[in-house]
DNA sequence: GACTATACGGAACGTAGGTTCCGTTTGTCA
DNA sequence: TGACAAACGGAACCTACGTTCCGTATAGTC
C-alpha cells in the first residue's frame, strides 16, 4: 500500500521528480531486480549501481538503504503474486486453482532466487519488513486454500502458513541442490501430500 | 574418512599434540558446535574463541580457517546421521525405518540450525566441501529408501536426492517462519506425499 | 541564455569480521 | 630444574561493503 516503489514520478515529499531522476530511479530498480534475482541479496550495491549505469550516490539518493531497495522490489513481487492468486479465486475448480497457484509460485520463486531467501530470513542480517505485502499474500493463499478444502480437493488439517512454508522450503531446497532435484518434482510430492485424506500414522 | 576432526591427539603431520593443545582443540570444537548450532554460521570467530576460553590465535592454530572448523563439525554430524541411518537398515519394517529416520533427521537439523544451511549452500559464501560425508549420507538414505520402496511403503518414483531436498527444505522453512509452522507438521505432509501411489495429475 | 534547485558521480569514511604476527607462557624431556 | 620446542593470546592488519559527503553537471524555468 504505502508507495514504497514510489509510483515513479513523485518524490517522498510530493515534489515531482526531475526527468533524469525518474529515469535513474527506474534503472536502479530494474538493475537491482535482475541482480538480486541472479546473485542473491548479498551482492554489493556497487554492482547494482554499475549495472544500472549510475553512481552509488545516485542509488542512495533514491533508496535510503540497500535494504529499502530490496524491500521495494520485494513488495512489487509480492503484489504481483497476490494479484495472481486473487485472479484464481473465482475459478470453478478450486482445487486446480489452488495447485495451479502453487506451481506458479514455485516457478516465480525459483526464477528470482532472492526473495524466498528474504522471506524466510535466511540472509540472517536482512529482517525486511514488507509485512503488509506478506500478510496480503498469506491471506490470498488462505482464501485459495479454504476454497480448495471446501471443494474437498485438499485435506482439512493444513493452514495457509503450512502451505507457504512447504512451498518456501521447496524453493530453498531446489536452490541449493542445483540440478539434483527439480523444484517441480518436489512440489509434486508436496501436492500429493496435501491431497491425501487426513494424517496417517 | 579423512581425519578432519583430527581424532584429537595427533597433529596434521603426525606429531603428537601437547596436552594443553589437545584440550584446547576439543574446547574449540565444542564451543563451535554449540555456537554454530544456536547462532548460525555467521557468528564471528571471536565469539567461538571466547566461548571456548581461548584466543583467536589458538583457534587458528587448530583450524586454518573458519570454514575448515565448520567443516570439521559438519562432517562429525553427518557421520552420526549416517550411523543412525545404517542402524535402521536391518529393521523388519523398512517403511517405519525410513520414515523414522526422516523424523530423526528433521529433529536433528532443527536443533542444529547451522548445518542444513551449509548443506544447501544458503550461506552463499560457504562452499564447504564435506563431499565425502555428504555422499555417505546420500547413499545411506538411498538404501533406506530403496528398502522402503521394495516393501511398498514408499512410492517408486522418488530418488534419494528428492527425499533429502524435501527434508532439507522443510527444515529451512521451519527455520524461517519460526512458530508459524512446526517442522514436524510439514514433515507429516511430505511423508504422506511420499506414501501415496504414483503421481496424480 | 542565465539562474537555481535538483540530481549526479565516485572518492572517502566507518565498521565488521577473517586472518596473521609476534612477544609471552607452558608442557615436556633430560 | 633448566632448556627449548610447542602453544598461547590478542593486538594489529587487511579486505569488503554499506553509507556519506561534496564538488560538479544539468533539467526546468523566466
Amino acid at each position: 500500500m504505502s508507495n514504497t516503489t514510489g509510483c515513479a514520478g513523485i518524490s517522498e515529499e510530493g515534489r515531482p521528480l526531475r526527468a533524469d531522476a525518474q529515469r535513474n530511479r527506474l534503472r536502479v530498480l530494474e538493475a537491482a531486480e535482475a541482480v538480486f534475482a541472479s546473485e542473491g541479496i548479498s551482492v554489493p550495491v556497487d554492482v547494482i549501481a554499475e549495472k544500472a549505469g549510475v553512481g552509488v550516490g545516485t542509488l542512495y539518493r533514491h533508496f535510503p538503504t540497500k535494504e529499502k531497495l530490496f524491500e521495494a522490489i520485494l513488495v512489487q513481487r509480492l503484489e504481483e503474486l497476490v494479484a495472481d492468486a486473487r485472479g484464481r479465486l473465482d475459478s470453478d475448480d478450486p482445487g486446480a486453482a489452488f495447485f495451479g497457484f502453487l506451481r506458479h509460485l514455485v516457478d516465480e520463486v525459483v526464477l528470482k532466487r532472492d526473495f524466498i531467501l528474504a522471506m524466510s530470513g535466511a540472509g540472517v542480517e536482512f529482517e525486511v519488513v514488507a509485512a503488509d505485502a506478506k500478510e496480503d499474500l498469506q491471506s490470498a493463499v488462505a482464501d485459495l486454500l479454504h476454497a480448495a478444502q471446501a471443494a474437498g480437493a485438499v485435506r482439512g488439517d493444513v493452514t495457509g502458513a503450512v502451505v507457504l512454508s512447504l512451498v518456501g522450503g521447496t524453493c530453498m531446497a531446489a536452490e541449493g541442490h542445483h540440478q539434483e532435484a527439480a523444484p517441480l518434482d518436489l512440489l509434486q510430492i508436496i501436492c500429493d501430500g496435501l491431497r491425501t485424506g487426513e494424517t496417517s500414522s
